[in-house]
DNA sequence: GCGCTGTACGTAAGCGCATACATGACCTTG
DNA sequence: CAAGGTCATGTATGCGCTTACGTACAGCGC
């Protein structure tokens, strides 16, 4: 690996000026045909390539878009090579996909960087300093750093709480829990609903379940005030607070809904080890829509939410910002969708 | 959004002179301890974020590596919004993943871009122009591109081909599907066993199918020349596949194995369908190990690949050779190990 | 022939930082 | 108290590009 060349070497051995070698890759047309021609295939046999650090220095812009959002097992990895993993994950993936193709579509790459607690300021910077915006997943990144970084650069949240001067993108949580929840009661006609709640810190969380209340309240039910349990949104936190629910509660509720599809298939197969059927016995929800919710038995009522959407409206706002309409910060709430499926007995359970 | 400040700004604020502000972030301890404070301070209150361009420039590495991978369904993505999308993907997520944290424990970030046919070459000199390193994932980039790039930068290969002169990392295709071969013949004492391939094209999913002959070799039983029938490892594919033989084949053969884990989940649906059971009237298998593999009903018993290890072996290959540490390319095979479940018999349906 | 316009290209000035080297303050030691 | 050494900091240069501006030359009308 001898030094790598740069413009000044293409310039020479073309017999060029580095301007001309630098316009044929920024502005091809400014440069006449057989000169361009000459100029690209002596980098090509030089293995010239442009260095992005120098483009950015001198463009003041570098062609990046930047993805904080949090890390959720760094530590479970290790010991759980083979076990679940990849499931919570999807949740991010999907907002890293689809803010690439987005990106991708922009002329934009994306640098991703998970937010790992200890460090996460510095890491912020890290990835702020090379893009020319950002997106911050689930406020994976706190409010003292984002003020930093936000007067730098377009800055758009994703999910997670509002913050006032942010663009903010979000799906209806609310509605989603909302419909779902009426679902059950007028289509059903259920009336004793347990809600497993995520952390109490989780806003999306939180939003669900004020939806399942104002289900509740639409159908002139008790408003139930705080969900019958919690879990940290993982499959092992819905087993428990299924066995927790069934334990609990006598007679067993008509149905348990979960604050994500997580918890949910976790309860589905507590339900079936316990010998409870579903949805004979006991209705089961989740939220999120994630693949996995199609394909367990029974499959998954839910509410899917356009996760890869949240990327791409991620990457549309921040593009907005950076071909510089100024706007007052925006709040994107994206629409979700009922699937209704066998959990709920609305599909025979052999149904795909 | 006032012009962004440098270290000028900062220098001039705090009083001192910008070699002192560049040594506070590269090197802090060279610099007093009230000094620090005062310059931390001021770069604060400036909303300063050291430009990654700048410094890229000036120290002549970015402490960025790079992934290109394929991007399968760029297409499909418009009219499936709703559908079974995000499994595919669920292969390169999980090396994303695996890079992404491998990356960050040494300090680097990680810049993805998936390779659009049309422009893979530009795209790919974009993401190699910012990065110390990069990782081609299942020969998403041409050859003579990658020789391009790779006089300039560390590259390491993922899956796929191998090309000399440059690093790989691979799974053992080869003795997974052996083995996994070698338990349903020499274990469940199957004879007829058919094998649903990928693109002719695809190394690993050749390379599967020649663990299935040696498997076969190995039993002295007759060698199958090619595979019975071939699909693109989607569920779609996996579906048809299995109609295709269920029609073609008679009698039905003991077993169907698949090149991936995607098709043999298809299979299922489809078998479940047509009211063949698994695994009593005939047995399956895949091959990767994803999530959904150990969801599906039958489990699926599969080949489980390393996925986040490809992706964390590729930056221990990578920074071992930024390190300077001179050696010839390397060829690193990860291991793979048999899950057997309930499609091939081995566990009770019922069993998580 | 002149001046004019347009095109293709060269010249040169940074972009914001890292860093080798220079400087000066302060300490040590004989 | 001078000589040498250390530590904290300043000075100055250059990293490899982009781009405003300048220049040379061709073509044009008069």
């Amino acid at each position: 690996m001898t030094s790598t060349p740069t413009v000044y070497d293409v310039a020479e051995r073309a017999g060029v000026s580095i301007a001309t070698v630098s316009r044929v890759y920024r502005n091809p047309d400014a440069v006449r045909a057989a000169t361009r021609e000459k100029v690209l295939t002596v980098a090509r046999d030089l293995g010239y390539v442009p260095s992005g650090s120098a483009r950015g220095l001198a463009s003041r812009t570098t062609g990046v878009l930047g993805l904080c959002f949090p890390d959720f097992h760094d530590t479970e990895a290790e010991h759980a090579a083979d076990a679940e993993d990849g499931e919570l994950v999807l949740y991010s993936d999907q907002v890293i996909r689809g803010m690439e193709r987005a990106a991708r579509r922009h002329g934009y790459a994306l640098l991703v960087s998970a937010a790992h607690a200890d460090q996460a300021n510095r890491q912020l910077a890290e990835v702020a300093g090379r893009v020319d915006g950002l997106a911050v997943l689930a406020q994976a990144v706190s409010e003292e750093d984002l003020g930093v970084v936000g007067r730098r650069q377009p800055v758009v949240l994703l999910a997670g709480e509002r913050h006032s001067g942010y663009d903010h993108v979000e799906v209806a949580n609310f509605d989603g829990q909302l419909e779902l929840t009426r679902h059950l009661i007028v289509d059903h006609g259920l009336r004793r609903l347990a809600f497993a709640g995520g952390p109490a810190d989780s806003p999306d969380g939180e939003a669900r379940f004020r939806g399942f209340q104002a289900a509740h309240l639409e159908a002139g039910l008790p408003l139930p005030k705080e969900p019958d349990t919690r879990g940290d949104l993982t499959q092992t936190a819905g087993r428990k607070a299924a066995l927790e629910l069934l334990d609990r509660d006598r007679p067993l509720p008509d149905g348990l809904m979960f604050a994500n599809d997580q918890m949910a298939v976790g309860a589905l197969l507590a339900l079936e080890a316990r010998g409870v059927r579903v949805p004979d016995d006991i209705v089961v929800t989740g939220f999120d829509g994630i693949p996995l919710s199609r394909l367990v038995r029974p499959a998954l009522t839910t509410v899917r939410q356009p996760t890869g959407r949240l990327g791409e409206v991620a990457v549309e706002l921040l593009i907005a910002r950076l071909q510089g309409r100024e706007r007052p910060a925006t709040v994107r709430v994206l629409p979700v969708t009922l699937n209704r499926r066998a959990s709920c007995g609305c599909t025979p359970e052999s149904t795909v």
